[in-house]
DNA sequence: CCATTGCGTTGGAGCGCTCCAATCGTTACG
DNA sequence: CGTAACGATTGGAGCGCTCCAACGCAATGG
């Protein structure tokens, strides 16, 4: 026996398809004898609406699809719960797809949720190159979260990479460092920018940049260290691309036998919550993932209900957490 | 200007819509004249197809879905990543929902989701009762996966929580351990069966059990152990609930001036990728996920394609990652 | 040369719902 | 007491697609 549909219970309840429908999206004008009567029937039945043929006869979906680069990474999850939260205050149902680190799966996420009739898309760190968003951004309302650099023609929620470096090397300047070094994050897409503003805060402090090829992965720092370690150029405070690059420079540090922060300080990005570890407690630039969750939101609406139709792009500042993996340098 | 639809499509390219249907699931009989014709006009026009008329025609929908626990925790990631890769294979797509460690929303994303008239439901460790879950797979075929718990009549991919702790203390007490304290779950549904693997363990060693209050989050563990570094109580070794736990535990003893291995063992649970980082380096239980999600979509296709109808539990072995926390007890 | 086969193509019905215009039954009022 | 006005209810069309039965047409065989 297949499921029941509005016609059997209206059926049941006597009345006809129409009334059942008004019922089902609580009408106002709908007698409460008829509703009781409506709503004992679909109870008993076990009725249940169907999405896809309301969405097909309403026109819409009050749904907005979601892509994150990668289910595993903490700070992805954050900004999918900033979302959730302003989309249920909208009546917005939010569909997820997970990108797993692949242009091409994104790709198809894209072309799944466009043909869901997704009202909005809503991409956290893509993969995917500009073209493929923007051809996606004619459309449907699209905003990038988080990326690493313009997304042309598109609303963009980012916090300023550059930023966000200068205020890490700040810290280190202010706590007295002088020889700091920045471990990149190869070829990932915000690696430029970080770079970019850890070489500016240190050469306008009159300070010599040194830059050592990192990556994003915990194992990715390694490497590199030892070789400083040989090559005895270790420098009194390290600015790691990203929260597992600095957990893998503290690991890599303190089995060559430097301790952190006393020998050497360390700086990480994201702020996962792995930073705020006991057992690791570093010091990390923060990005307020929930807010850009949130503000993703609004970018949609702004073009959904009022109307924009210019990009738009919101970029937020950066804070730094300061934990117990810097201190000033040994004062030899 | 609305969306092109098969009927736009049909038009442009000179054909009748029952044919750029036959296009779009590209069925053999169609002559390559046409079937070439129809996709240029498809390409030309952006044309996509609509997949809630579709869903709504067909009858079916090759989707299910997914309820995770909370998105947060690399955890169920992972699972995530088995089932897709599993539920790719045989042509389904995945729709994710997250549960947000709350019952409610979590009811609520069933609905969802059986209103999208998915063909199955995959349960990660659900914080529903027994009795949502049952009406659920009276729906649809309804799978759970790593629950601390029985599910009556659905079917279940777990791993052995009871076995799990059997390791970690067995592999505690090869070392020479016999002081050693287990850190429960506290209300977390799987704490039960993991703390009972631990009490059988210690008992048919001969050994005395000795369990305290924990929880699940890092700073879960902190009250208990002060206390008993306090009480000058402190064992050679403690197994914790899960690896945060843990972890909390690590950074716990060492700030109290205790090192880890070599005043004090620890094990965790899980396995998370926070057990593996070089820095902490975690000894713990380690549950299959990858595999778990595999085998919750073969649990589905049975049910599907096969027609089992009665409830099938699939019970994984747990295996133990042994790392550097774990060492023999400080001989005295 | 006509009947037969078979491939390629088409129109129409129907999936379960919404929404509009039309209808019905009351009540209110002059 | 008739009629206007209003609230509650209903039938029908239509959303974009699939799928089936039926059709047209060329090739084939007797």
């Amino acid at each position: 026996m297949s499921r029941p549909t509005m016609e059997t219970v209206a059926e049941r309840a006597g009345v006809s398809r129409a009334l059942v429908s008004l019922v089902m999206n609580n009408s106002p004008k709908v007698s409460d004898a008829k509703r009781e009567a409506v709503l004992a029937a679909a109870a008993e039945l076990g009725y249940r609406p169907n999405l896809h043929a309301r969405n097909l006869a309403q026109q819409r979906t009050k749904t907005l699809g979601m892509i994150i680069n990668d289910i595993h990474n903490p700070f992805f999850a954050e900004v999918v719960y900033g979302v959730e939260a302003a989309a249920e205050e909208h009546g917005l149902d939010v569909l997820i797809l997970n990108g797993g680190r692949d242009a091409e799966r994104e790709r198809r996420a894209v072309e799944t949720h466009l043909q869901f009739q997704v009202e909005a898309l809503v991409l956290v760190g893509p993969k995917l190159d500009d073209e493929d968003i923007l051809r996606a951004s004619y459309v449907v309302p699209t905003v990038v979260v988080g990326a690493g650099r313009d997304h042309p023609g598109v609303d963009t929620v980012t916090t300023d990479d550059e930023v966000g470096a200068r205020l890490a090397v700040e810290h280190l300047i202010a706590l007295g460092h002088t020889d700091i070094l920045h471990i990149d994050g190869g070829t990932n897409i915000s690696s430029v920018p970080r770079s970019r503003g850890y070489e500016k805060a240190m050469r306008s402090a009159g300070l010599e940049p040194r830059i050592v090829r990192g990556g994003d992965d915990e194992g990715d720092a390694e490497a590199s260290i030892v070789e400083l370690i040989e090559a005895d150029r270790i420098p009194t405070a390290i600015f790691a691309f990203n929260d597992l690059l600095a957990t893998g420079t503290l690991s890599t540090l303190e089995s060559a036998g430097l301790r952190v922060p006393d020998d050497v300080s360390v700086v990480g990005y994201d702020n996962t919550f792995i930073a705020a570890l006991a057992h690791i407690s570093l010091t990390a630039v923060n990005q307020p993932r929930h807010q850009m969750g949130e503000l993703a939101i609004r970018s949609i609406l702004e073009r959904i209900e009022d109307g924009r139709t210019e990009p738009a792009r919101v970029d937020l500042a950066p804070t730094l957490a300061v934990r117990g993996s810097t201190a000033p340098p040994r004062t030899t």
